[in-house]
DNA sequence: TGTACATCAGTGAACGCGCGTTCACTGATGTAC
DNA sequence: TGTACATCAGTGAACGCGCGTTCACTGATGTAC
């Protein structure tokens, strides 16, 4: 009796948050995209196993396809919604451009950015293996560096600013990728430091 | 003294068509690396089978452990020598540093390059998978990232050309990064042009 | 309102294939006497 | 010199494991009457 009243009241506090079964789909759904997205930037694509995904969202893999078509869906769909949020959180930038900037650079090139791959931009990471996927992948991905040009080209000012955009974003880029390969850390820290500072210095 | 001379005679008649199995061995090994490293750049460290790489030296691929303890030595082995040969075509470069330096940033971000990765620099395809690798492999890589930054930082002038290397290094790679990733043809190209631009113009 | 049925998220085992690795074997090269 | 033996590159089949995908099934949610 008191069995049941406590299975009882537990399942009244789960429906609390999480309804309908529908709602739970939903909640699932985003439980699966940051764990892949997480994932995929720390280990790349065929680092994350499906099952992996699946029990960071405390499922059994085998409901793996109630969510996607196959794997590569799970690839296509994270860099989508990871990508938006990426350039999503650079158009939210308010004040002064080149504080913003300034403040965005340093952020990028944080060690802490080095060293925490999962939580960082997806560029590094990925797009080298972006360029080895099939072509819905790529697309995704094209579209979200666009996007995220465009963004950047709004805070590297008027004018020129795309061409700013295109070259800074590729140093950026070009510094983690290296920084994160080198198993040196004076020369990994060196790489994110000298372009830190070539960067402002060009830019004051 | 004369045995002396007699297995000299013996290596340079082995050496002349590389009859001998010892002789056959080495330019197995030469065949495997290459394709490797070819293989490797284009479709990534899991992009290649061991089956493949033997093929591709016409052997069957149960005799790949007569050349590699296994495929991260492979990997770890082929990095190796791709990175020296690509550290010592920087350093041959000859006749006025300018010229050169335009010369090399023209080519490394020409399409061309960008259309084929495996005869690329391997850091672009690379760098991104090699933070993912175990040790010996990033080892070998960053002795790699270094000794390429030292070659780069002599032609980019004597002062400050260290920091121009890394900051040049850099933009070249995540411009090829990007522009390999994007499916769209006029935004992959105007990466490189837009970036090249960038760089000869604070070069001059 | 309650009952019967349909839908569907989720389970867990099994399938099937790819691929790195192993192994018994062959045949040619090289060595000892 | 020839003969017997040892070495070792290379073969091809088989092993074993990982992992994406499938499938029969369950149990809860939602629907129709």
């Amino acid at each position: 009796m008191i069995i049941v009243m406590i299975a009882f009241m537990i399942m009244v506090m789960y429906s609390q948050d999480m309804k309908t079964s529908k709602a739970n789909v939903e909640a699932n759904r985003e439980k699966l995209l940051a764990a892949a997205s997480e994932g995929f930037r720390r280990h790349g694509f065929d680092g994350v196993k499906v099952a992996d995904v699946m029990q960071a969202a405390g499922l059994s893999h085998g409901g793996f396809y109630t969510y996607f078509d196959s794997k590569e869906d799970l690839v296509a769909q994270t860099c989508a919604t990871s990508l938006e949020r990426q350039a999503g959180r650079l158009k939210a930038a308010k004040g002064d451009r080149q504080t913003e900037l300034d403040a965005y650079v340093t952020r990028y090139l944080s060690t802490k950015n080095r060293d925490e791959p999962g939580q960082a931009c997806l560029f590094p990471s990925l797009a080298a293996d972006v360029a080895r996927q099939a072509e819905p992948v790529r697309q995704v991905f094209s579209e979200g560096v666009a996007d995220y040009l465009d963004a950047l080209a709004v805070l590297t000012d008027t004018g020129e600013g795309r061409q700013k955009a295109i070259t800074l974003l590729s140093t950026l880029v070009g510094a983690m990728v290296l920084a994160r390969a080198v198993n040196d850390e004076t020369l990994s820290d060196e790489i994110l430091t000298t372009v830190r500072t070539t960067i402002s210095a060009h830019s004051g």
